[in-house]
DNA sequence: ATGAAAGCGCTAACAT
DNA sequence: ATGTTAGCGCTTTCAT
């Protein structure tokens, strides 16, 4: 299978490779008259040429293709509705969204794709950043500082759902309130940010700091950790509330006179939960949009927009606490 | 920014930029001695070179990039386990796996990576194979043959998946069967194949077709729904036969005993309902591995491998059958 | 209005 | 044992 080139396209049309290439990036301040154009539009049509990307990156030196790398855990409904605006978002610029495990199984995959920008949908290593600085990529987020930021603690929405979760509690008046852990270690990460945020509202509500207990996704081991639980509980994900649910349904208790439970990511297992699981979401497509304008601005080097706004996170109540 | 080319590292190792390509890719056939390579390695790690894909790509005329395109709809852990798997296998060679959405948002991906192959979570279009090759991809999964197969509802791992939800439900004696299909407009590819098994398995047994009925992820309209059901139900995936089962639950009635119902995806919320439910899980890390193996010897020219075996798919047998 | 030619960074065939 | 050199396919400056 030979690959067809823009000589091709040239010889076929009876021009110079220089005009196929003005002709098919239609070039500003050049003057191409109609009947030439047309001459190689056709005559690139009909053999099916598309310019060569390794070739065109080489030459221009950068890339149409922003990387995504994402931690190595399933992503549910809610990082693929982010996903998914995100490469919507950043196509209307041209540019493809690809995405990648970061098992880290090899070196980089940046050094394999030269992408134009790397998005991480964790936080980079020091190394890995400087590694990426040197595979040429200009953009990368999250940026030094926004790292700074997530690691103290005050900006990721990891952070701002376990805020609203406790909040939540609080406000109906539950007490005491504690949380549950996940056993996966993959989401291990997760759960210290969705726990900082919880713990923070209850400093600032002046309760005591929630207890906490790992509890994994089985109906017998749930129900053994759960006995004597009272107040409410924030779990770090509606898997791990499920399995609270569970727990106490094995005791004969149930949500929310015996125990308020909430959630988090409203997995479609939520609303069918016996009761149905009071829950925490993110605006997955705001956030998706958000990040890719983030992008796209720092590519062509204009400041950064404004921070996005707070209003993505949303309790959804249900049965289980009220 | 500045690259670090070869050309710097040879200048920095007093070499010329051949030596640095032969020893970075140590060339076999190539007596290099261990001192230059020393002072090769050192300058190069010293000056954070790494050299630049595209360049290397348009000079050898291959990439070692595999791009894996997913169909719009979120992976759960079946899929997640699975690529992760693949990736790792890949690794193994030198390939780096990269996915993409396939919501076709601009033209196609494969254009502006230029990977060594295609692996599709679904099937391509004829133009896009048709593109894909013109584009230089040398490995397309699912082949032409490939996907023929599972258009004739033969092959798909999708398909033997219906096909062991309802022969669990046959040997169980259970009947009549019925088929929950999900209302999402993005699964009904996946549903017809699962559907399409699942069919195939009463016509085995000598029994009527199932009755399907569409399951919306709510548990109002679910109640309504399957009221009067008895017999057994297969569910499209888990989360429909937590609909079903939620449906159920509202007329206080339960599985198995006024119904017995099977999932699929074994999804955590599965072991987690009331009543755990019995679901169909595939050994995605073992497919992920094969498909990779294909990938990995199609590049080579080798023939393709052996088909897969037929045992990576299991039932979970729990208490909402049986 | 169009073409000729240089060169992006890399590898490999061919010198030396 | 190492260096010289010719492109890979593309864009773009400079000439015509």
């Amino acid at each position: 299978m030979k690959r067809v080139t823009s000589t091709d396209v040239a010889r076929a049309a009876g021009v110079s490779r220089a005009t196929v290439s003005y002709v098919l990036n239609d070039s500003p301040d050049r003057a191409i008259p109609e009947a030439t154009r047309l001459k190689v539009l056709a005559a690139a049509e009909r053999l099916g040429y598309s310019p060569y990307a390794p070739a065109r990156m080489l030459r221009r030196g950068r890339s149409d293709v922003v990387l995504l790398v994402l931690p190595d855990r399933p992503q549910g409904p809610v990082g693929h509705a982010m996903i998914e605006q995100m490469a919507a978002t950043l196509a209307t610029r041209g540019l493809t969204l690809v995405t990648h495990l970061s098992t880290a199984h090899g070196p980089g995959v940046w050094n394999a794709i030269a992408p134009a920008a790397v998005v991480g949908g964790m936080l980079f290593t020091p190394e890995q950043t400087e590694d990426m600085r040197r595979a040429g990529v200009g953009v990368i987020v999250p940026s030094d500082e926004q790292a700074a930021e997530v690691r103290r603690g005050e900006s990721s929405w990891s952070f701002r759902i376990g805020q609203a979760q406790a909040a939540h509690l609080i406000e109906l008046g539950v007490h005491p309130i504690r949380y549950a852990l996940p056993d996966d270690p993959r989401l291990q990460d997760l759960a210290r940010q969705r726990l900082a945020g919880a713990r923070n509202a209850c400093r600032e509500a002046g309760l005591p700091e929630p207890e906490t207990a790992v509890i994994p996704l089985d109906l017998a081991e749930a129900a053994r950790l759960v006995d004597g639980w009272s107040g409410g509980v924030c779990a770090f994900n509606d898997e791990v509330a499920l399995a609270v649910l569970g727990g106490l349904r094995a005791h004969g208790l149930r949500a929310p006179d015996d125990l308020a439970v909430i959630g988090a990511d409203d997995i479609p297992a939520a609303r069918l939960a016996a009761p149905p699981l009071t829950t925490v979401t993110i605006d997955a497509g705001h956030i998706g949009h958000n990040v890719a304008c983030y992008v796209i601005a720092a590519l062509s080097g204009e400041p950064p927009g404004p921070r996005p706004d707070a209003d993505t996170i949303r309790v959804i109540p249900r049965a289980s606490t009220r």
